[in-house]
DNA sequence: ATTGTCCTATTGGCTAGGCCACTGAGCCAG
DNA sequence: CTGGCTCAGTGGCCTAGCCAATAGGACAAT
């Protein structure tokens, strides 16, 4: 790994592609001109002549905000927008490129995590206790060869998701995965924070495998908080 | 509303677009064949002609599932599965189409809203509590009216959700927000239901009003739980 | 040996143009 | 008023083709 030092090289510049343009243009559009629900967008040749693309590519920009759920294409009749549009799009946005998301990210992973935590001491199998012991192994090796044990601790807490047996939950916990990914990196760039972080682990894995909902609660509780800390010290405004 | 009564009707029978056939063959290939993150697909030329679909058509699907995160299409490269595949789509329709999702959706509003709770009743500023005494006297005379007070409900939550001043917990509960409903309208079916639901919001309100963020949690908490004993009680298995 | 340059096969990106299928609205007969 | 018909509008999908990016090998320069 060759990003683990130094600066954190300019972003790997994305590549966009057309529909992307596209999708964001409509999905703008649709903002701009302030459709609702039900209103429907001009079809699909003109607005493909307008925008200056194939329908090809548009049909792809369609599908796009299908899936993401901004439109509803409906054969034969046009493409409506849906209900969802001020919700999703704007806000995953907003997030991403507001500074001051850490603070919210922890809130989400508390929220989570201290509930995941609880059903996992209720819930979790030996096959699951395993699986945490074997992260907790592979984050203390890591560390004793000199690394931050990150990786260890994304395992640490997919184990841990994985054992509250929750599909819903654990969902979510993807859905915010690539934040956490960051705070995470964050969190375990400070001196001597790897080792705090392996110690929190151990105490949440004790109290799940005690089976004690509450303390395995209170135990991820502190270490959700102590990431927090970290993170604030660096980034406070 | 004519689907307040009598039989749920056949579901609509959906129209299936060819892409989404084509996305999820190419999903569940991937799960069969036991593709890991960075593994390869065919070229496009190829899976088209396998699938029997024109390359458009399979572009579409590739759009579709690039924006889900299951695999990542890289020009002149070829089209790499992403590590994100186990997480996302299996858990989606999972979640979907099995019954007994009733708890992990409760267990899903607890971890949510009762951090939700306590964030409002730290943060809520006059304008939100205006807007939560908004949607509780709405969803009193709706009940007066002889209503369920469904709507009043989901302003309620909302409102509270948009007192909490928190992006990501906002649109996590809008990403749960459709299975949430169902149970809304399950759980406000029952006779004396609304009632006390209204009774369990303005215990929530009070807390929140009194900037209270232990007794708003616990009350959120409540609420939530009295909800799920009336699920719990019509789909016991 | 190593490094940098160029070439080329492979692969995705996008377009053009066309036919088919579905929807909704208006018309007409019963 | 109802049911069936027609037709214009709209999306669904296809074929065929050229353009553009990438990876990897050959080969020259160091």
């Amino acid at each position: 790994m060759s990003d683990a030092s130094g600066s954190p090289f300019p972003p790997r510049l994305l590549r966009t592609r057309l529909y992307e343009q596209v999708a964001g243009q409509i999905s703008a559009w649709i903002g701009d001109n302030g459709l609702r629900a039900g209103d429907k967008l001009p079809p699909e040749r003109e607005l493909a002549q307008r925008l200056g693309v194939s329908r090809a590519t548009l049909s792809q920009a369609l599908v796009a905000l299908e899936v993401v759920g901004v439109v509803e294409v409906r054969h034969g009749d046009g493409t409506v927008v849906t209900a969802r549009h001020q919700t999703s799009t704007r806000i995953v946005e907003a997030i991403r490129n507001h500074a001051d998301r850490l603070p919210e990210i922890i809130e989400t992973r508390d929220a989570l995590e201290t509930k995941i935590a609880a059903l996992a001491a209720v819930r979790r199998t030996e096959e699951d206790l395993a699986r945490i012991d074997d992260a907790l192994a592979f984050m203390e090796a890591d560390i004793e060869a000199g690394g931050r044990g990150v990786e260890g601790d994304e395992r640490f807490h997919g184990a841990v998701t994985a054992a509250s047996h929750s599909l819903l939950l654990a969902r979510l916990m993807d859905e915010i995965g690539d934040l956490v990914k960051e705070t995470r990196l964050e969190s375990l760039g400070q001196p001597g924070r790897p080792q705090d972080s392996l110690a929190g682990h151990r105490a949440i894995a004790e109290a799940i495998r005690a089976g004690d909902p509450r303390a395995a609660s209170a135990a991820m509780h502190a270490h959700v908080e102590m990431v927090s800390d970290v993170a604030l010290l660096r980034d406070e405004e």
